[in-house]
DNA sequence: TTGCTTTATAATAAAATTATTATATAACTA
DNA sequence: TAGTTATATAATAATTTTATTATAAAGCAA
């Protein structure tokens, strides 16, 4: 992937969010990012997942109903510090997206875990 | 500037390498950015580049008949390192770009330099 | 002044991206 | 099995972005 690939796929609020949350969270399934970007239909969040996914930023990894997305550990070193930086110095770009998902009740994870 | 917005400006080619060539080079005129990304059409460079300078990216300063574009250097930090970042790690993506600008005859800092 | 070089802008056309709506699929649950 | 939840996809419409072409303006040079 060359860079304007790459930053075309920063260039939407709702993939630089999503790849943001995934970031800061480690791994989060449509849902959780359904609620955190909750002004987003699900059809819309599933889109721009699909469009990271087909690039190579994300990994998807099915377990019981849902599909966790995480970074794709195999993105260019400096691609994947961009992203941290870009989280590290604007944590306040996402801050009210983590405050809805942390009041989201019954997060998927929780219960993944629980039954592994 | 947010993050996407920033990225939105990153995310076309002639853009991209005009931001890298710039950072690269200290500061360039609309006919050396025409040498360098030489497939491009002079209208195409310049409105691209006045779409960077109104996001304030980039800087202008006149000298004679030329336009000369550098990286403001009030944008924020984060963003600059970003632009540093992908200029260090990706050189082979602008180095054809700056061969034909170093091939390029009578380029205008000189001239602008010699007579100040 | 006239002509040339450099750069910008406006109008329109073309292309690409994004949103919306409806529907499909898969997995769980009762 | 029937119903429900979670996610994906396809078709189309809407919007945005980009390219092209023509022209304008500004500054220099003869």
């Amino acid at each position: 992937m060359n860079p304007t690939e790459f930053y075309k796929n920063l260039a939407d609020d709702i993939r630089l969010k999503s790849i943001l949350l995934i970031a800061q969270e480690g791994e989060l399934c449509v849902c959780e990012l359904m609620a955190a970007l909750a002004e987003s239909s699900q059809p819309k969040i599933s889109r721009h997942l699909a469009v990271l996914k087909s690039s190579g930023l994300l990994l998807t990894r099915k377990q019981k109903q849902w599909v966790f997305y995480s970074i794709n550990p195999d993105v260019a070193t400096w691609a994947q510090q961009v992203i941290s930086l870009t989280l590290k110095e604007n944590i306040n770009f996402i801050t009210p997206h983590l405050q809805a998902l942390h009041l989201m009740g019954a997060r998927p994870e929780r219960i993944a875990n629980c039954c592994e």
